[in-house]
DNA sequence: CGAGTGATTGATCTTTCTCAACCCAGGTGG
DNA sequence: CCACCTGGGTTGAGAAAGATCAATCACTCG
């Protein structure tokens, strides 16, 4: 299914990509990242990556593009674990499970650079920070996924809305003003399979925030109008930690 | 509040116990752990052990009792993210994080070996191995708490009961036949909190199950009765990875 | 222009919660 | 030794959050 657009081997611009986000790297690790052989690649929307339960040897780091990491439960029901978005890695966890624990399915158009897991693993031999910054990459997923569960466990419809749409908007513009925009392009049905709710359950809820004009949301975008008041209502709490100077920037022209 | 039994070091009984915890070590990775300054504590019932929102600098390897990792939300509702068994580790994630992404509260007496979390990052510099086997444990940790997602979601109470009942009976007796009693000295009020459920519902599914001749389940102890029914029924699957010889056989006489 | 997707709203039904008892076993103080 | 107290379990009844069913609308795309 996936498109390989680009020729196999596009060194420099990927490398630095991934040592970018991987956090705490020494100059001598980002540069053997920097190295790594990469390929680049367009993945159309809706297309999966990953399955369930199928092991994965490669690691893929996304640029552009949103995609979810899904569990299916018998034939209607879905359950989303987390949405992946540019700047997030994906295949990481595949290698130590023998199996992805989740489909991994593209949202949108996606720009992925993909990585060797085998000789990445390999550097860490003697590169232990790369190590390191792994397992704080894992620990960084550990924390989203602990909020995940907080959100489906204790909290009301409303309350689980106004948690998550904090969450996407502190990943894409961690501290950003209010009125500051944020893309959000998945539909109302994938927020309900995240939060375990109905889709008409969840638009009854953002109805309801934009009458009381908290948030301002339209087909491919959010905005926050009022941090403060949401972060009250919801028992917000930033988990997220400040990504090494901006991803976008990097993009090939 | 912790309660310092044994004398400082117990270098002997300690760190065969850790190496014995990470899957996949080599011989000299475990030799090395072995030899990792150790201190065994044994801890009252009710203690909390890890604050969240607190730094943590030490890796705590759980002998006996069981232990919760929970986060309070708003005065009287706290979601339960996971239980802590014996031979599990906490403490591991909070090094990346800075802080403790959860409280860890004992639910009965526990004995416990803590390792310096510094020390222990020091070795995977020279030791790759075991920097693999705490990345290991990372992803296997995230696939629990993946599993606690799916449950939370999209399961009806019925569900999420018999999920969970047959991870902990995984946990601790994985691939063991029908009838097998493993220990569950946990109140329904906590597998509410766990399950995102009033402990009145989570009673009726109880009773339920016990009508239905699928588990018995007393204070201390839970018998599955038909695993392969309680599996079709909730849709579980095993994802807890077979653990190295059995640790109990290696407590201190 | 017709089809399909996603959003929106109303009406009704179900699951689960809340409140309120009551029971039982184990521990404690007199 | 007993009366009492407490934590946990069990059960019933009414209330509430959220699901389901159904219909309509707006928008995009071939």
């Amino acid at each position: 299914m996936n498109m390989l657009v680009t020729p196999p081997k596009t060194t420099d611009a990927a490398g630095p990509r991934l040592a970018r986000a991987l956090p705490g790297l020494t100059e001598p690790e980002r540069l053997v990242l920097s190295n790594l052989p990469a390929v680049t690649r367009f993945v159309r929307r809706n297309t999966t990556l990953a399955h369930e339960a199928q092991p994965l040897d490669r690691l893929r780091l996304f640029i552009s593009g949103w995609a979810k990491r899904s569990v299916g439960i018998g034939p209607e029901r879905q359950q989303v674990l987390g949405f992946v978005l540019p700047g997030d890695l994906d295949g990481l966890v595949a290698d130590y499970r023998q199996a992805a624990p989740a489909d991994v399915v593209t949202l949108t158009r996606c720009e992925t650079v993909e990585f060797s897991l085998f000789e990445l693993l390999h550097l860490t031999q003697d590169y232990p920070g790369i190590g390191a910054a792994l397992r704080a990459y894992l620990a960084d997923e550990a924390a989203i996924l602990g909020d995940q569960v907080l959100r489906l466990g204790r909290m009301s419809a409303y309350e689980r809305v106004i948690h998550l749409m904090l969450e996407l908007f502190d990943r894409q513009a961690l501290g950003a003003p209010d009125g500051t925009r944020v893309d959000f392009p998945i539909t109302q049905s994938l927020v309900a399979d995240a939060l375990g709710l109905s889709v008409v359950h969840v638009n009854r809820q953002v109805m309801r925030l934009r009458k009381e004009g908290l948030v301002r949301l339209d087909r491919r975008s959010l905005t926050v109008l009022n941090f403060a008041k949401l972060q009250s209502l919801s028992g917000y709490r930033t988990r997220i930690r400040e990504r090494a100077p901006d991803l976008a920037s990097a993009r090939a022209s």
